[in-house]
DNA sequence: CTCCAGGTACTAA
DNA sequence: TTAGTACCTGGA
């Protein structure tokens, strides 16, 4: 009913691949509430979405309308256009685009890309997004929606006071030490937030140095606080899938030096990398068996340079 | 039953 | 510095 739809605020947003942006890899606070529905949380928040291939229509609760966070989120703000035409000058990030449709990287909140990418390590995608409701339901705030009862992402403060036992019966496995360390860590570095105020290209190594003391954040995992989290938009995270398809695609050697690899595709993806992995991430793992077989032809030459000529 | 999953810490050379 | 391995748990 028209009724209905009034009550949700709208973008355009056209050839959205959404079931990948938010139930793949990026995000693991989504489910799928019907048909191109979706429902999602955060810290304070319910976020209610629908699509229908153009547009995206959006509700927030209990803060109503809350264009900021939505803004935020989806990254309104960012300029498409210099991004797609560079990581669509690669053919493989072309041919990934053409069959999946557009993906957009999530800006999600900094403490929930944190804890959510510690206890996504040596996990699978459902599992994951289990073990976080897990801890969502044991240490999160309540929030009533339509008669129903959801749980928000814990606060820092709750899953510190959090006992180790306490957090393993989210079956989180040895992961749960990790969480809580993680979470000692951020109430006991105030200074952290200040300096990751000023996040800027420059400070990349210093927060990631920061994040690799943490016990349980190694450099995949800090690489996706990083980009996920923190907006980041030059880091390749190299997990399993990375490292198998940057071997496949550019002919690198899968089990090359973290750094030797996360270099190479930064240089090669001049400033995007980021954008360009969420494709070839996404389209890899829903494609590995026949892309596995193919012999592709490897393209391992850097981007034509594309002077941004304004017009 | 075995193997693996968007890895990391630990140990031994 | 580098290679090898255990690790919680659930699903295939």
């Amino acid at each position: 009913m028209s009724k209905n739809k009034q009550e949700f605020n709208e973008i355009d947003l056209p050839g959205l691949a959404l079931d990948l942006m938010l139930l793949g890899g990026q995000s693991f606070c989504w489910e799928k509430i019907g048909d191109n529905e979706y429902l999602g949380f955060d810290k304070d928040s319910l976020i209610e979405l629908k699509y229908d291939g153009n547009k995206l229509y959006w509700q927030t609760y209990p803060e109503l309308n809350n264009k900021t966070k939505i803004k935020q989120y989806f990254r309104l703000d960012t300029d498409h256009k210099p991004i797609h035409e560079l990581i669509f000058a690669d053919n493989n990030v072309k041919i990934a685009q053409q069959n999946l449709q557009t993906i957009r990287l999530l800006k999600q909140d900094f403490e929930i890309a944190f804890f959510s990418f510690i206890i996504s390590q040596n996990n699978s995608l459902p599992i994951i997004r289990y073990r976080i409701k897990n801890l969502c339901q044991k240490f999160g705030n309540q929030i009533e929606y339509k008669g129903k009862i959801y749980h928000l992402f814990p606060s820092v403060e709750s899953l510190m006071k959090a006992s180790l036992a306490e957090l393993s019966e989210c079956k989180l496995g040895y992961r749960a030490k990790y969480v809580k360390s993680g979470a000692e860590f951020l109430a006991q570095n105030k200074a952290f937030y200040t300096l990751l105020k000023k996040a800027d290209t420059k400070i990349e190594p210093v927060i990631r140095e920061w994040l690799k003391e943490v016990n349980g954040i190694g450099d995949k995992v800090a690489d996706c606080i990083l980009v996920y989290g923190l907006g980041y938009d030059n880091i390749f995270p190299m997990d399993l899938w990375g490292r198998r398809l940057i071997s496949k695609y550019y002919g690198l050697p899968e089990k090359a030096k973290y750094e030797h690899l996360r270099k190479w595709i930064k240089a090669h993806f001049r400033g995007y990398a980021a954008w360009a992995g969420q494709y070839l991430f996404e389209y890899t793992r829903l494609n590995w068996k026949d892309i596995k077989n193919e012999s592709k032809k490897i393209s391992n030459k850097p981007l034509k340079n594309r002077s941004s000529s304004h017009k």
